[in-house]
DNA sequence: CCCATTTCTTAATCTAGGTTATTTGTACCC
DNA sequence: GGGTACAAATAACCTAGATTAAGAAATGGG
C-alpha cells in the first residue's frame, strides 16, 4: 500500500523529469508517509510550514481566515496533487494558511531542508519543481483574472469544471467559499440554474 | 548605458545565485534590449510570448480585456521586474495577456529557449528563475486572498503599499483596474479620505 | 437506529460597488 | 497656444450579491 503510494509520486514526478532506480529510491527515503482524519490539520496558521505534501488518497483544502471571520479556499488537493503554505514554505516563517482534511487523507510528505539538499544533489528535481510552480503560477493568475472579469455564476460553472471530481463529494459550503459567495447565494444560483434545467 | 542596464540584471540575478564572470558573459550574450515606447505593446494577446522581458528603465503593465470589454491589470512591471505572460511563457502557445508601456521603457529579452538551454548548461539559473517563480506564486495567492476578504478601500491601501512609487505617477483608472472597480468608484473612494484627512 | 450537529434552502431586506450621464481638468500635438 | 483627446470628479440611480433569520434535510458518531 505504501509502495502503491510510491508509485503514485514517482509517476506523478516522471510526467516532467526522468529518473534512475537510484534516484527514485533517494527521492523516496526522504517522503514521510501521514494519515490525516476528517477534520484534523495538517498545517495551521501561525505555525511554519516545514513540508510540502503530494496527497495519495482523500483530499485537502488551503483556507486562510480573514478579520471578519470567513474562510477563503485557496486550493482544494485531491489525490494527484501538491499542497503547502507556499508563503511559509519557502520563507521557514510563520503563514496565514490552515490545511485540515476534509476526508480521511494520506500524504507523502517532504521538508523544506530534504527538498533544498535534493536540488544541490540532483538538479533534476530542481527541475520538476521549477515546472510545478510555473504551472501553479499560471493557475493561480487565470483564478485572479476569473475572480475580476466573471460573475459568481460563471465562477461556479468554471469550479465545476476544474475539480469536476469534487462537486459531488465536498460541501456546498467549501465551493462557496471557493468561489467568493456566500453558501446563501450560491444556494440560490443552483436553484434558478436548475429551474432553466 | 546599455552597460548599465547589464549591471541592473546582474545585480537583481546576484540577489539569488552566485555567477562567475564567465557565467555572467554567457548571460549578458543572450539578452536582446528592447525600447517600447509610451503606449506601444511588448506582447499582444493572441500572440505567442517568445521571451520574458526585464525591465531597466520605465513601467510595462499586463492586463487582460474580458468578453464585456474591461481591462484587468495583472501586474505592473517598473524598473528591476520581471514580466511576461507565464502561461504563454511556459506553454509557447497564444495567450490572452497584452503587454504594453505606461511610459518609455526599456527592456532586456531573454527568449524562452535561450532560457531552457540556460538551464541545461548552467543549473544555476534554473535555480534562479525556480525562485522568482516561488516568489511571484506567493505574491499572486496573497493577491487573490486580498481580493476575497478585502474592501475596495482596503485593496487601494494595499496596492499604495506594494507599489509606492506608481501612486503619482500612472492614471488613476490603471489603479482602478488593477484592484478591481470602476475608476469612478475608485474616485468617490478617495474623496471621501481625504474629507476624513 | 437515533440524536446532535452540520449543511442546505428559502425569503425579506440591505449595501458595496456598478452604471450612466454630465462637467471639469489635463496633456499632448501640430 | 489652441484644439482634440483622454483623465478625473460628481451625482443620481441601479443591481449583484451580502445579511439576517428560520425552517428543512442530511450526515455522522455513538
Amino acid at each position: 500500500m505504501s509502495q502503491a503510494n510510491h508509485q503514485t509520486i514517482l509517476a506523478n514526478i516522471a510526467r516532467h523529469i526522468e529518473l534512475t532506480p537510484a534516484e527514485q529510491a533517494r527521492f523516496i527515503q526522504l517522503l514521510t508517509p501521514k494519515t490525516i482524519k476528517r477534520k484534523q490539520f495538517l498545517l495551521n496558521a501561525q505555525q511554519v510550514a516545514r513540508h510540502v505534501a503530494f496527497v495519495t488518497a482523500g483530499c485537502l483544502r488551503a483556507y486562510t481566515i480573514d478579520d471578519n471571520g470567513f474562510e477563503h479556499v485557496l486550493q482544494f488537493a485531491p489525490a494527484d496533487w501538491w499542497i503547502t503554505d507556499m508563503y511559509s514554505f519557502i520563507s521557514q516563517h510563520e503563514g496565514d494558511l490552515n490545511i485540515d482534511a476534509i476526508e480521511d487523507t494520506e500524504v507523502l510528505l517532504l521538508s523544506r531542508q530534504d527538498q533544498l539538499q535534493l536540488f544541490d544533489d540532483i538538479p533534476k528535481f530542481e527541475r520538476f519543481f521549477r515546472i510545478i510552480t510555473e504551472k501553479s503560477m499560471v493557475s493561480s493568475r487565470k483564478r485572479l483574472i476569473d475572480n475580476l472579469s466573471l460573475t459568481a455564476q460563471e465562477r461556479y460553472n468554471t469550479f465545476c469544471n476544474y475539480y469536476p471530481t469534487l462537486i459531488n463529494t465536498i460541501p456546498q459550503k467549501q465551493i462557496a467559499a471557493y468561489i467568493g459567495v456566500t453558501p446563501e447565494f450560491l444556494s440560490k444560483m443552483r436553484a434558478q440554474a436548475s429551474k432553466k434545467g
